[in-house]
DNA sequence: ATCGCAACTGAACGCATGTTCAATATGCTA
DNA sequence: TAGCATATTGAACATGCGTTCAGTTGCGAT
C-alpha cells in the first residue's frame, strides 16, 4: 500500500505505484495525442488493466483532473527551482529539453488548446510572473513603462502562448514527443520578427495609440 | 436535380438544395461546437436523414473537405469585395457581425485550432495580405521597415490569430454563436496593450536585438 | 495461519458513432 | 405515359468508447 505520509495529491514522482505509472502514462499520452486517447490505450501503456484506472481515479475525467493537478504542481516546482526568473518561452524550452519534464510541457500545451481550468490557472500564473518580471525591467530601465501594466502582462502572455500553440498546430513535428525540437523550430521562425517588434515596435508614430486612447474615453455608441 | 451550370464546387449560396442545407448546417455546427459533432446532429439540423449526408459527401471527412473549400472561397470573396484592405482582425469582426457570414468565422477559427490544410491556406492567405498591407505602410512612412518583411508578416499573422484563438478558448462566450461579441470582448481586453506594443515596442534599447543578430550569424554549437 | 481489505483483472454492458444498404419517392426525359 | 436515374429514407451493422462488476490475487495485521 502507499505510504500514509503521501496522499493522492502528493508529488510521488519517483515511485512505481501502479497509480503513479498510470498517471505518468496518461500525462505522456494526453500531451502527445490530445485528450481523446482512450482509457484502454493508457492502460496498455502503463501495463495495467482498464478497470484499474477507474478504480483509482473514478472516471476518465477524474484521471484528467489528477493529471491537471500534477502537471500544474510540477511546473510550479520547476519555476521556483529556477535560480533566475525567466520568460515563459525560456522556461518551457528548458523543461521540454529534459526527458523527465518534457511530457509536462506537451500536456500543458494540449491543455491550453482544450481550455478548461488548468489552462486558466496556467495563464494566470504566467501572466502574474510576467507582470513581476516586467516591473523589474521597468525599474531597471530596460523595459518601457505601460499605461496598464497588468493588461500588458496578460496580453504578452496570451500572445506568446497563442502564437506558439498556433505555430505548432500549423507545423506539427514529425515526432510528436520531440516538443523541444518543435519549440526550437518555432523560435527560429519567430525569433527575429518578435525581437524586432519588441525593440522598435511597428508603427512610425503615436497617432494610432492616441486615437485609441480617445476612443476608449469616448466610445462611439454601438 | 441541381442545375448543370453549377457543380458541387460552386458557391450555390442562395439555393435550398438539400446538399446546400446540409453544408450550411455543417458549417454552423462545426463552427459552433467543433468537428466532433455527429453526422446525425448535422442531419437533424438540416432536416435530413443521416444517410443522405454520406450519399452526397461520401463520408464525414468528405463533408468537412467540402465545408473547408466553401468557407475558404467565401472568405476570399468577402475579402475581395471589401473596398479598402483591412487588417485580419477588422475583416473577421466585420464578417462575424453579419448573421449570414458569422458561421464562416466560427468555422475558420475552429479549423485553425484543429490544424489541417484549411488552417494552413488560411494563414498563408492572411500572411500574404499582411505583407502587402505592411509594404504599403512602409512606403507611406506609417510603418517601420523590417529586416525580414516576410517573416514579420507571418509572425504578426500567427501572433494575432493565436492570441485571439487562445483568448476565446480561455474566455468562452456564453452564447457560442455570438462570435462578434466574443471578438469585441477580446479587442476590448487586448486593444490598449497591443496598440501600445505596436507603437513603442517593449524594450528600452536595441541590445537584445543586436545580441540576437549576432547569435543568428554565429549560433552556439548545440 | 487466517482473516480482511485493498489492488487488480478482464469480460461484459450500454451507448454513440460512422457507415452500409435495400427500399421508396421524385422528377426529368423520351 | 413509361421508364430510368437520382434523391432520400431509416433500419441495421460494426466498431470503439467509458464504465461496471463479479471475481481473484496479494499483502499486512491479528
Amino acid at each position: 500500500m502507499r505510504s500514509v505520509a503521501m496522499d493522492a495529491a502528493d508529488a510521488d514522482r519517483s515511485d512505481f505505484t501502479a497509480r503513479a505509472r498510470v498517471r505518468d502514462a496518461a500525462v505522456e499520452l494526453f500531451g502527445r495525442s490530445g485528450f481523446n486517447v482512450s482509457v484502454r490505450t493508457i492502460a496498455d501503456a502503463a501495463g495495467v488493466s482498464p478497470g484499474l484506472i477507474l478504480h483509482h481515479f473514478g472516471s476518465k475525467q477524474g484521471l484528467r483532473e489528477a493529471c491537471d493537478d500534477y502537471v500544474l504542481q510540477r511546473i510550479r516546482e520547476y519555476k521556483e527551482r529556477a535560480v533566475r526568473p525567466a520568460s515563459a518561452n525560456e522556461l518551457l524550452l528548458a523543461m521540454a529539453s529534459v526527458d523527465e519534464s518534457a511530457p509536462l510541457v506537451g500536456y500543458a500545451l494540449q491543455s491550453l488548446q482544450a481550455g478548461g481550468d488548468l489552462a486558466r490557472s496556467f495563464i494566470d500564473h504566467f501572466a502574474a510572473d510576467a507582470e513581476e518580471w516586467i516591473a523589474e525591467g521597468v525599474k531597471a530601465g530596460t523595459i518601457l513603462p505601460s499605461l496598464d501594466e497588468k493588461a500588458r502582462a496578460r496580453y504578452l502572455t496570451v500572445q506568446g502562448f497563442g502564437a506558439l500553440l498556433l505555430d505548432l498546430t500549423l507545423n506539427p513535428p514529425e515526432d510528436p514527443s520531440d516538443i523541444a525540437g518543435a519549440m526550437r523550430g518555432y523560435l527560429a521562425r519567430m525569433g527575429l520578427p518578435s525581437t524586432e517588434l519588441f525593440t522598435q515596435g511597428l508603427l512610425a508614430d503615436r497617432s494610432m495609440l492616441d486615437a485609441y486612447l480617445l476612443y476608449v474615453v469616448d466610445p462611439p455608441q454601438p
